[in-house]
DNA sequence: AACGCGGGGGT
DNA sequence: ACCCCAGCGTT
């Protein structure tokens, strides 16, 4: 068969709104990815389990993470938090301190923010299918799905990078991945294709598949099962496919932060706009070019600068100018805006990586 | 519908 | 330099 869907059937109701509607079923497709999976799976521990909150757990640590990267927080999680009553009790900081490095850090605050509302309003009972999962914060329709599905043996398809890289590919859809008509499209197609059991195993299988084999970028075609039907491969379109239709554009900042200290004692603040790295801790900070820049003259009275550190710090949507303006003063008195901390006690604050980075490298010998 | 949100790793 | 990653919430 030609995995390539030629026709749309696309209709107009009087609301004026838009339907689409596009088929495209292969019976095979399900149960090869099942069988590829029970050959080349990976071990991992959110796997052994049934427990809707240990689920949860690793599915938000895993949205837009690489399992190598995730797995040990997952892991730090886990034992930090056995239960969702212990994670809610937990201050928000702790929650931050233990998701610093891991980015994105709306989910940490999501997360902790859900446990609260499970813990305290449904009296620790998890939510147990879809439409209740997806009311959580920090749950969307793909973690909502995969949490259906894994835990509750929800028929739910799931549909995240991997699964719209293999979907494109194998049934050739050259809609885009972003937009919402292009969505509609894999949402039926990935609910149409689901096996007739074992939606579970198959959800884990076509994301692994897509993580494995059906890899972004060099794909091993040549030792792939499902090379007889793939749309893709067949007409050498393995490299262009899944299609985006938006791209990044990379916005230039200018951080200068005051590392203010004294023997024993530094200023911190805590980032409260809606911005990146929100509730997390860092020097103060005066946002403005290099050049610019020089410190409250009330802030650095009495003081040397003794060390300034420069350092760019790359994000996907932004290209950070830093410098880290080190002064050395006699005694530091108590300021309104900032909390003055110990600097043995730095390392109870979750901070950005870049500020991680710094005290690391700086201000280790503080015996942190 | 468009945008903002981290950090790491691969090519 | 650019892309991708077990996406989601806000506007």
């Amino acid at each position: 068969m030609d995995c390539k869907y030629n026709f749309i059937y696309e209709s107009h109701k009087a609301t004026a709104e838009f339907f689409i509607f596009a088929s495209m079923i292969d019976y095979d497709f399900s149960l090869k990815l099942i069988k590829w999976y029970s050959e080349n799976k990976r071990d991992l521990p959110w796997r052994e389990t049934k427990s809707p909150y240990k689920i949860w757990i690793s599915e938000i640590i895993l949205q837009q993470t690489k399992v190598d990267q995730g797995l040990p927080y997952y892991l730090k999680f886990v034992k930090k938090f056995p239960n969702v009553h212990d994670l809610a009790k937990a201050n928000e900081n702790i929650v931050l301190k233990l998701w610093q490095g891991l980015g994105y850090y709306s989910r940490a605050r999501n997360l902790h923010y859900s446990s609260k509302y499970i813990s305290e309003s449904l009296n620790g009972e998890f939510p147990k299918n879809y439409v209740e999962l997806i009311k959580l914060k920090g749950v969307g329709k793909y973690t909502a799905s995969a949490i259906a599905s894994f835990a509750f043996n929800e028929k739910k398809a799931v549909l995240d990078g991997n699964v719209f890289r293999v979907l494109s590919r194998y049934f050739g859809i050259e809609d885009p991945i972003d937009t919402t008509r292009g969505v509609k499209i894999f949402e039926n197609i990935a609910f149409e294709n689901l096996p007739k059991k074992n939606i579970n195993t198959y959800n884990q299988s076509v994301m692994e598949f897509g993580a494995l084999q059906c890899r972004p970028i060099n794909p091993l075609c040549n030792s792939c099962p499902l090379t007889s039907n793939c749309w893709a491969l067949n007409n050498n379109k393995t490299v262009s496919l899944p299609i985006k239709s938006k791209k990044i554009i990379k916005k230039e900042r200018f951080f200068n932060f005051l590392v203010l200290k004294s023997e024993k004692f530094i200023f911190l603040e805590k980032r409260i706009k809606n911005d990146i790295w929100k509730n997390m801790y860092q020097f103060p900070l005066f946002e403005e070019p290099i050049e610019s820049f020089s410190p409250p003259e009330e802030l650095i009275k009495g003081s040397i600068l003794s060390r300034k550190i420069e350092v760019t710090h790359l994000l996907t949507h932004q290209k950070l100018n830093v410098v880290f303006w080190e002064y050395e003063k006699k005694k530091l008195f108590l300021n309104k805006k900032y909390e003055k901390i110990e600097i043995k006690n730095l390392n109870k604050y979750a901070v950005p990586k870049i500020v991680e980075n710094y005290i690391n490298q700086n201000l280790s010998n503080h015996r942190l």
